[in-house]
DNA sequence: CTGAAAGCGCTTACAG
DNA sequence: CTGAAAGCGCTTACAG
C-alpha cells in the first residue's frame, strides 16, 4: 500500500504537491499535476486520512449509540442520521447498548479513543455516566428520543407524554374503563412520561382508580411477563397499552396463547411503529413517531454544532405522535363484554 | 484534551512509562503506577488510538456496505456483526449503498481512506468495481447473502435456488398452476438464483410453459408495479411470490387495492423474513433464512482471516431457507377458483 | 508555482 | 524497571 512519498518519488516531486493536487488546493501546474495523477492511478494510492485527522484533530467521524437497532424504532432512526451523515461527508460507528448502562458507557470510552467528532445517544438511563465522560472531552452530543437529567444537552424525541395522553384518551372514548399500562423502566425517560400522559388522561376521565401501571423493561421477556400477570389479575383490562413495540410483542404472546383462554377482543394500543406483524390482533391501535426525521434532524444538529462550536443555544426538539388505528376488524371497544 | 506527553509531564515520567500503563504491558512499579493512574484521572486523559493505528496499519475497524439497513433482512444481518464486533474488539462503519454500484464504490473508497481494516458487503450486482478496488488495497472482504463474479472472495450466503425451489414447490403442491415470480434485477445473484430455483421446480411439474417471471428491483415501487402487470395480466395468477420482502409489500398494496377489485384468495409467497405485518393477507407463506447467524459467521470469518492473514482457502458458507407458513385462515390453495 | 521542516499522538526497538 | 529516538502519513506555515 503506497503512501504520499512512493508517489511523490514515482511523479518527482514533493509530498506536499501530491497532497495539493490530492486536495485540489491551492495552485498546481497542469503538467505536474497530470504527473502526480498518473503516478497516483498506478500505484494505486489511497491517501491515508488518519493523517490529516492526527493534525486536524478532526475526524469527519461520529459515534452512534442505540438501545437496539433490531428495534424498527431505531432502525429507521439509525438510517435518517446515516443519510444526514452521507451528505455532509461523515462516518458513522454503529452501537447496540441493549439497554445496558455498562455497554454504553464501554462504547463511549472507545469511541472516544477513536476520536470521534460527536455523538448521538439513546441513553439507556436518565442519569447516564456517558454523557458525562463525553462532556469533559468537550465533544457535542445530541440525544436521541430521550431526556435526560442535564439541561445543557441538544435533544430531538417524540412526545411521550402527550403521546399517551392521546392514546388513553383514544381508548376512553370508546368507553373503555380497564385500561392497563404495561411501560419500560422507571429510570427511561420516555417510559416516565408515557405514565405521566396516560395518568393525565385516566384522571381527567374520573378514572383514577383504575390507573394501574406496570413497571418493567423495554424487551419481549418483561412484556410477555407483565401481560401474564395483567390478565391473570382479579380484574380482566379490557385494554392493554404496550408502552413500546418490543413490550407489545411480548403481550401478544400471551394474547394469542389459546391455553390461557384470554377473551379474543381485548384491545391492543401499542407505542412506535410497530412492526405490523401485529395488526393480526383484532383490536390494535398504534402510535408512532416521525422516527427517520428525528434521526436526520438530530444527525443535522450535531453537524451544525460541529460547524459552529461556539454556538451554545441549547437546541430541545419534540416532534409529535400520530395516531394510526389499525383494527382488522370490527370496532376496538369493550362493548361486547 | 490532554495528551499522552501532558500525563507525563504531570507524573514525572516519560510518555513511552504512561503507554505501559494504559496498556498493561512490562513492568512498571507499583510506585510510578499509581502516580500516572492518579494524573490520567486529574487530566481525563483518553488515549488516541490514531496514534496507534498510525503505526501498526490496523485500526480495529471494519466497513460494513449493506444495501438497506431499513429492510428487516440486513437489520439482522448487521445486528449479528455488530454482536461479533464487539465480543472481538473492533467498531463498525454502516453504509447503505439502496443498490447503488456507484454510492457501493463511494463508500469503499472512503472507508479505505479511513483505514478499515476489512469489509463486509453485500454487493449491489454480480460485476462489483468495489471490490476489485479493495482487493488491490489487499484488504479481506467477505460477502454478504450475494455471489459475484469471482471465485476468489469468502462469502456466507442463503441457498436462494433451493429455497426458491421449496416455495415454488410447495405451492404447486398444494395444486397451483398459475404462479408468477415477482423478481430483482438480473445482475444481483439472489434474484437469479432465486429465478433458477422457480424454474426448475416448474419445469419438473410440467409446468414450464407456466413460468412468468418479472423482472424489476427489490423496492417497494417495483414490487407493486410487477404485481400490477402480473394480476391485469390475460391469465390471473392464483399465487405470487416475491423475491424479496419490500417487493411483496408492493405487491400488497396491489393486493388490498379493493378498487382493483383483486380477488382476496391469491396466495402470496415470500423471501427474506417479511415483517409478519403482512399476514393480515388470508393466504401467506413466507421463506426465511437465519439472517443474525449469517451477520455472526460473516464478521468472524473476516476477523479470523485479519488474524491470519496467510490462511488462503477460500470460505463459501450456504445457509439453508426455512419455510414458514404463516396463513391467518384457510387454506392457502386455489381450490375455491 | 514548488518544497523542507515540524508536528499531530502514539509505540517499537534499543539502550541503560 | 525506565527512557530517548524514530517514524506511522499526512498538512500547516513558512520560504523561495
Amino acid at each position: 500500500m503506497a503512501n504520499i512519498r512512493d508517489v511523490a518519488r514515482k511523479a518527482g516531486v514533493a509530498p506536499i504537491t501530491v497532497s495539493r493536487v490530492i486536495n485540489d488546493s491551492e495552485y498546481v501546474s497542469a503538467e505536474v499535476r497530470s504527473r502526480v495523477e498518473k503516478a497516483i492511478a498506478e500505484l494505486n494510492y489511497v491517501p491515508n486520512r488518519l493523517g490529516p485527522s492526527m493534525r486536524s484533530k478532526r475526524s469527519n467521524t461520529i459515534g452512534l449509540i442505540v438501545t437496539d437497532i433490531t428495534n424498527p424504532f431505531w432502525t429507521t432512526v439509525v438510517r435518517g442520521v446515516e443519510d444526514a451523515a452521507y451528505k455532509a461527508g461523515y462516518h458513522l460507528f454503529l452501537c447496540n447498548s441493549d439497554e445496558s448502562l455498562e455497554k454504553e458507557l464501554e462504547y463511549t470510552e472507545l469511541l472516544l479513543s477513536r476520536q470521534v467528532d460527536g455523538f448521538l445517544i439513546a441513553p439507556a438511563n436518565t442519569s447516564s455516566d456517558s454523557l458525562e465522560v463525553i462532556q469533559k472531552q468537550k465533544k457535542p452530543i445530541v440525544l436521541l428520543d430521550r431526556r435526560i437529567n442535564n439541561p445543557d444537552i441538544d435533544v430531538v424525541r417524540g412526545d411521550s407524554e402527550r403521546g399517551a395522553y392521546l392514546l388513553t384518551k383514544y381508548l376512553i372514548d370508546l368507553k373503555h374503563e380497564k385500561i392497563v399500562l404495561l411501560n419500560g423502566s422507571q429510570t427511561v425517560s420516555t417510559a416516565i412520561d408515557r405514565a405521566e400522559g396516560y395518568r393525565r388522561a385516566m384522571t381527567e376521565a374520573g378514572l383514577e382508580e383504575n390507573t394501574n401501571i406496570f413497571w418493567g423493561e423495554f424487551n419481549h421477556d418483561s412484556g410477555y411477563l407483565m401481560a401474564l400477570e395483567a390478565l391473570q389479575g382479579e380484574t380482566r383490562p379490557t385494554a392493554i397499552i404496550a408502552a413500546n413495540n418490543f413490550i407489545a410483542i411480548g403481550a401478544i404472546r400471551v394474547l394469542d396463547n389459546f391455553e390461557l383462554s384470554i377473551p379474543e377482543d381485548i384491545s391492543l394500543a401499542v407505542f412506535d411503529g410497530l412492526p405490523e406483524a401485529i395488526a393480526v390482533r383484532p383490536f390494535l391501535t398504534a402510535i408512532a413517531q416521525p422516527t427517520y426525521e428525528m434521526g436526520l434532524m438530530a444527525a443535522n444538529i450535531l453537524f451544525e454544532r460541529l460547524n459552529n462550536p461556539s454556538k451554545t443555544d441549547v437546541k430541545k426538539i419534540i416532534l409529535p405522535f400520530e395516531l394510526k388505528i389499525r383494527s382488522s376488524s370490527g370496532p376496538p371497544n369493550p362493548g361486547t363484554h
